[in-house]
DNA sequence: TTGAAATTTCAAAAATATTTGAAATTTCAG
DNA sequence: CTGAAATTTCAAATATTTTTGAAATTTCAA
C-alpha cells in the first residue's frame, strides 16, 4: 500500500471522529475527508468503492455536504453523472459553519436568556434572585463569545492577513507550541508589506479540470 | 407552577440539548443547569428528584462534572452525604473546557498533519501533492485556531476586562446585534478607570452557606 | 472497630443515531 | 417524448450511546 493510502485512511479515520466537533456527521466528514486526499473530484460509485458505503448513505452524506457548502456538484460534458469536488478554501468554509452554527445554536440561547431574565426579576424570592444573576454572567458570556466570532466571521486576523501566510507561520517554529500569535502576527506583519495579494476569492480551486468546453452562450 | 420553576425546566432543557457542543453528556449537562437555578449545594437524592433520574445516573454525572471542575463535592459536617456546589465563575469553566479539549482534540490534530506532510513529501506524484498542498492549508488553520485559543486561555479579553463588566455589556445595547466588541470595549475601558477590581479569585462562590461551623484550627 | 448509609460500578436494557437497500422519483441523452 | 441511468427517500435494520438498577465497594458516625 502506498504512503498516500495510509494517509487518506488515518486522515479519513480522523476526520470522521472529528467530525462532531463541526457538527457534521461522521460519514459526512468522512466522504468529506476522502475527497480532500483526491485531486480529482469523485462520483458516488467512487465514494462507495473508496469508502465502503451504501449508495443511499454517500447520498446523505453529500446532501449535508451541499447544505454546509462543503462540496459542490458538477456534471461532467455529457454525463448525467454528478461529481463532488470538495470546497479547498478552508478558511470560508470554516467560517461558514461558525456562522450557521452561531446562527442555530447560540443565538436561540440569547433569546432565551433575555426572556428568562425578566420572569425571574419578577419573583422576589431569594433563589430567584440567585439564579437570575448566574444567568446574567451566562448572558455576559454568550455575548462575549458572540462578539468574539463576529469578528471572526467579518474576516478578523485570517482576512488581514491571508492562508498563504499563516500557512508560512504554521511551518515556522514547528516544535514550539508557545510562540503565541501576537509575536507570529507582528512577524508576519514586517515580512508582508504588500507581498502576496490577499488571496483570491476562489472556495472551488479547481486544480486543473478545463470544465465543460461546450458552454451555452 | 411559580416562575422559577418554569424558568428553571427551560434552563435545563435547553442546556441539556447544548452539552453535546461542550462536549459534556446531556445529563451532565442537565444536572449542572439545575444546580445553576438552586441557590444552595444539592445532594444525590435532591438531583434525583428534581430531574428524574436514577441513582447511578446521577452518580455518574456528577463524576463527569468533578472531572471538568464544574462542581465541586462537599459535606454537610457531621453527615456522610455529599452535596454537590455548581462552580458559578463560568469563565474559569469555560476556559477550563476549552484548554481540556484543546489538549485532547486538537493537539492531536497537528501531530497527525505533521506526520502526514513528510510522507506524502516524499511519494512524487501529482495527487500526493495535491494532497499534501490541502493539509498544508489545514496545518496553518489549525495552528491558528491553537493560536487564539491560547490568547483566549491565558485571559485575553476577559481577563483583561472582569466578568462583570462583560455582564454590563451585556445589559447595554441589548437589542443590536451589531455593534462591534471593539466598540463596547473601548466603550467599557473609558468607563472602567480602576473601578471595580478585576474580581477576585473565586470559582465556587459560596452565596451564602457560612460553611461548617465547627472549622478545625 | 462495626455496620448502616452513601456511593460507585457495570452488565443489561432502553433510547438515539446512523446506515442500509430497495422502491419511488428525477433527470436528461438519444 | 421515452426510458434507462442516476439520485433521493425513508422504513427497517444496525450500531452506538446513554441510562438503569441491583450488587459490590467505600465511608464514617457511633
Amino acid at each position: 500500500m502506498s504512503e498516500i493510502d495510509t494517509v487518506r485512511e488515518s486522515f479519513v479515520q480522523l476526520w470522521g471522529a472529528m467530525g462532531s466537533f463541526w457538527g457534521i456527521s461522521p460519514t459526512g466528514a468522512r466522504v468529506y475527508a476522502w475527497l480532500m486526499s483526491r485531486a480529482e473530484p469523485a462520483d458516488s460509485e467512487e465514494i462507495m468503492d473508496g469508502l465502503e458505503l451504501s449508495r443511499g448513505a454517500v447520498s446523505m452524506a453529500c446532501k449535508e455536504l451541499r447544505e454546509w457548502h462543503l462540496i459542490e456538484v458538477e456534471k461532467a460534458a455529457g454525463s448525467r453523472r454528478s461529481r463532488f469536488r470538495p470546497a479547498t478554501d478552508l478558511e470560508k468554509v470554516v467560517r461558514n459553519i461558525v456562522q450557521i452554527r452561531k446562527r442555530r445554536e447560540w443565538d436561540p440561547v440569547l433569546e432565551h436568556l433575555r426572556e428568562w431574565i425578566p420572569q425571574l426579576e419578577a419573583e422576589h424570592s431569594e433563589e430567584a434572585d440567585i439564579f437570575r444573576r448566574r444567568l446574567e454572567s451566562l448572558e455576559g458570556l454568550v455575548k462575549l463569545a458572540d462578539s468574539m466570532l463576529d469578528m471572526f466571521l467579518r474576516g478578523g486576523l485570517i482576512g488581514r492577513f491571508g492562508l498563504k501566510m499563516l500557512i508560512k507561520a504554521a511551518r515556522s517554529e514547528a516544535g514550539n507550541p508557545s510562540t503565541d500569535l501576537a509575536t507570529q502576527i507582528l512577524t508576519l506583519q514586517s515580512e508582508a508589506k504588500g507581498d502576496d495579494a490577499p488571496h483570491e476569492d476562489a472556495s472551488f480551486n479547481r486544480t486543473q479540470s478545463p470544465m465543460t468546453e461546450k458552454e451555452s452562450p
